[in-house]
DNA sequence: TTTAGGG
DNA sequence: CCCTAAA
């Protein structure tokens, strides 16, 4: 529960379920979250970062919807939707998490103690990158650190002067920022440029290109994103060693002035990279999509015979170089094994500010993709500061898999220890050094989570998704099983890194990268439970809200005392909630619905199969669009096609009009208004199948109209679900159809001759009991 | 609880 | 199917 404060309720408490419930006030509920269980992600990604973008989407989705408050545009295998309404904030924190979550391996992190910034502030990132530093290895840079910081620049300034901008000044704004940058580049610092152009079309996996927004912001903000995600594809400068580890930088501070030396020509003389992505980039531009590339290298002395490959690597080497100290440490030397020319010292310089664009694709294809040139520029809160961002953000270290290497060149992802991932591009003569650690381990074009690597968890990342079906684009699926994980959940990401060398089995693997959460936190679902509530209708709330998330195929189980129970609707209905601290015992689980779920492979761990007493599903809220409630189906490679990809597309949104975007963020929120009467769950509606009223008919012939109880106990006494009042009424309807015309009966249609007889007998008994009457009657008054 | 009927 | 008066 670390991270949260509630500034605007102190008062509140908040108790970590085991299931993942958090008490924040008396009569209400801070659903951190109902356990998500087993959602499955699966990427058929070439690129690890992808995926993990893609995921982060994904989950962000989840938080975007319960706050209700991001905009994103992003481009999806060629889909791609806008999310309106909203704070970047949110999502940037998100991710924020996410990443931190992701990267740093911080055990027992759950989503829990996420707390929603009341508003934009600056202050976040600072805050947060003080804290992540902390936490993480210090080596870790990340894109979202960059967004973050960025996105706060852009939500104050927009405040700020906020009235004046609109789209245009965004537009505007970036032009300006884009001269000035150019002015800069061309002045002082030598810097090798890559313009693309033409976006979209790119046939990249994933992509998130500029907003459309009326959010100057937003736009900004996106384009920071483009270029962390691009460039990260284009990480491809492994591994500069250096020889002394005296260098070693552990603050960007540190970093600038390294950079400074470097300018000054002090620095390294030689820089070894084994295969830089620049190669593919470039052949892949070329061959790609025939993009066009413009690539303007300033020809200053001494990279002027540098060729683009250079230019590049060189970029991105300075950049690594200054920035992951980790990965990159300085040295005396440095090699360029480019195959090209080698870089002069003073070429070295020339990566300073540039990073304007290299933009790679992750995709197999990595087709140069392409910004509009007012995409190029990244917006910059101050030069200084987004120069060290911006390199920061180079630097981020993701792993990806590059498909055009050549031969004897492999793609190194390594997932350290420590959770750091760092792309390696590993050449057969020219292997990197390691100098801080023995935490690389090499797998080949493939990343690995090992289970056995997060055995610590309740749930790992799966490897068992690791195939490669590259030119797949990429599907993404998102599966549930029933799986009910007890106690604190928590997502649990690649973990280590060692175990992931172990299984490297042949290099014709693809680059198929399978997500496995097995559970996580939906964040911050706030439902006010009524006094009156009961645990039925909390478990209804609950389920609403989630559904509004997630979209159909999951049931909310009720947990109590952390050991699930019946869920009989009527029962819960009756069972009041105590609103003492009993309410720890309280807890709920989110399970498939459909019941030919494989069990997971965690199954031992739960108490028992999700039980229902109805084989039917229980009805939905909100109905569900037709097609969404197929059954959820466990990721195959083909998620593309199948519900997987069906639930990854209600997640991001393609799945509901946007209108109700707004009104489903607001829903898990407050809809606590609603009287407990409503907030009791109907009967699911069960039509009488023809067998059953041939069964009605039949008992009510021989015993009558008037003796339900016996008709039930005759004809349906082990049908549960039909109560002697359900055959009354289900006779009397039928008694109805039997006298309408043909045409205006409607549901399945009865055979007629069970109509007849059902006239027939309605006809019969009611006669009789007329004349039971007129019996009674004259006894009565013969009585008297 | 069961019937009977209206909603 | 629900709700309920009435038995």
């Amino acid at each position: 529960m670390n991270r949260k404060e509630d500034g605007g309720s102190a008062c509140r408490r908040h108790l970590e379920l085991a299931v993942g419930i958090t008490i924040s006030a008396y009569n209400s509920y801070r659903f951190v979250s109902p356990v998500l269980t087993c959602i499955k992600f699966d990427l058929s990604l070439s690129l690890a970062l992808t995926s993990l973008v893609v995921l982060l989407t994904g989950l962000s989705f989840l938080q975007f919807l319960v706050l209700g408050d991001l905009q994103l545009f992003i481009c999806l295998g060629g889909a791609s939707k806008t999310f309106e309404n909203g704070r970047v904030w949110h999502l940037l924190s998100f991710w924020y998490d996410l990443y931190d979550m992701v990267l740093q391996n911080r055990l027992g992190y759950g989503f829990n103690g996420y707390q929603v910034p009341p508003a934009p502030r600056a202050a976040r990132s600072a805050r947060r990158r003080g804290s992540i530093r902390k936490r993480v290895d210090d080596n870790q840079m990340c894109a979202f650190d960059l967004l973050a910081t960025v996105a706060g620049k852009l939500l104050l300034e927009g405040q700020g002067s906020a009235s004046a901008s609109n789209t245009q000044n965004g537009k505007e704004m970036c032009t300006i920022v884009e001269d000035s940058i150019k002015k800069e580049q061309q002045g002082a610092y030598k810097t090798s440029k890559v313009e693309v152009c033409d976006q979209g079309s790119c046939g990249r996996s994933f992509f998130v290109s500029e907003l459309v927004s009326q959010t100057p912001g937003l736009h900004h903000i996106s384009k920071e994103f483009s270029h962390a995600h691009i460039d990260d594809c284009s990480g491809l400068a492994s591994v500069i060693t250096s020889s002394d580890g005296s260098d070693k930088v552990d603050s960007s501070d540190k970093l600038i002035s390294g950079k400074s030396k470097n300018q000054t020509g002090n620095f390294a003389s030689k820089v070894e990279v084994a295969s830089s992505g620049c190669e593919s980039f470039d052949g892949t531009m070329e061959d790609e999509n025939k993009e066009q590339t413009k690539m303007e290298l300033p020809k200053t002395g001494n990279a002027s015979n540098t060729t683009k490959a250079d230019m590049c690597s060189l970029d991105d080497l300075a950049v690594r170089f200054r920035k992951s100290h980790a990965l990159v440490s300085l040295d005396n030397s440095v090699k360029l094994p480019l195959g090209t020319d080698h870089v002069h010292t003073g070429s070295f310089p020339t990566c300073r500010d540039d990073v304007n664009l290299v933009i790679r694709d992750d995709d197999e294809n990595s087709s140069g993709c392409t910004l509009p040139s007012t995409m190029k520029k990244t917006f910059r809160p101050s030069p200084r500061v987004g120069d060290r961002r911006i390199r920061k953000l180079l630097a981020s270290k993701y792993w990806k898999v590059t498909p055009k290497l050549k031969d004897g060149e492999h793609f190194n992802a390594v997932l350290s220890p420590d959770s750091e991932i760092k792309p390696v591009y590993h050449n057969k003569k020219t292997s990197y050094k390691r100098q801080r650690s023995q935490r690389d381990y090499p797998i080949k074009k493939r990343i690995l989570y090992d289970r056995s690597s997060v055995s610590n968890f309740d749930g790992g990342v799966s490897r068992e998704g690791i195939s490669s079906s590259p030119r797949k684009g990429f599907s993404f699926g998102a599966s549930c099983s029933a799986a009910t994980v007890h106690g604190a959940p928590r997502a649990a990401f690649g973990k280590s890194a060692g175990v992931a060398s172990r299984h490297t089995p042949s290099q014709s693997q693809d680059s198929h990268v399978k997500l496995h959460i097995k559970s996580f936190k939906v964040p911050e679902l706030f439902i006010e439970i009524p006094e009156t509530a009961t645990v039925g209708s909390l478990k209804r709330t609950v389920m609403e809200a989630v559904m509004a998330i997630l979209g159909d195929g999951l049931r909310v189980g009720v947990l109590l005392q952390g050991k699930k129970i019946r869920d009989d609707n009527k029962t819960l209905l009756q069972t009041g909630i105590s609103h003492d601290n009993k309410l720890d015992a309280l807890g709920f689980s989110l399970e498939p619905r459909h019941l030919q779920a494989p069990p997971p492979p965690c199954h031992e761990d739960h108490p028992l199969p999700l039980t229902c007493d109805a084989p039917q599903p229980l009805t939905r809220y909100p109905p569900a669009p037709s097609g969404v409630h197929t059954a959820v189906q466990h990721s195959t490679a083909d998620a593309l096609s199948d519900s997987p990809f069906t639930k990854f597309r209600q997640l991001i949104g393609l799945y509901m009009p946007e209108t109700n975007v707004e009104a489903l963020a607001i829903v898990p929120m407050k809809k606590s208004k609603r009287s407990e009467a409503e907030a009791v769950q109907r009967r699911i509606r069960r039509p009488f199948s023809v067998s059953e009223v041939e069964a009605l008919v039949q008992a009510v012939e021989k015993l009558g109209t008037g003796r339900w109880r016996d008709v039930k106990m005759r004809a349906f006494d082990n049908a549960k679900h039909r109560t002697y009042v359900d055959l009354k009424d289900k006779w009397k309807t039928l008694v109805h159809t039997a006298r309408i015309s043909p045409q205006q009966r409607r549901g399945e249609p009865v055979p007629q001759e069970l109509l007849d007889r059902v006239l027939a007998a309605h006809a019969y008994w009611s006669q009789q009991q007329a004349k039971q009457q007129l019996k009674h009657q004259s006894e009565t008054f013969l009585l008297l």
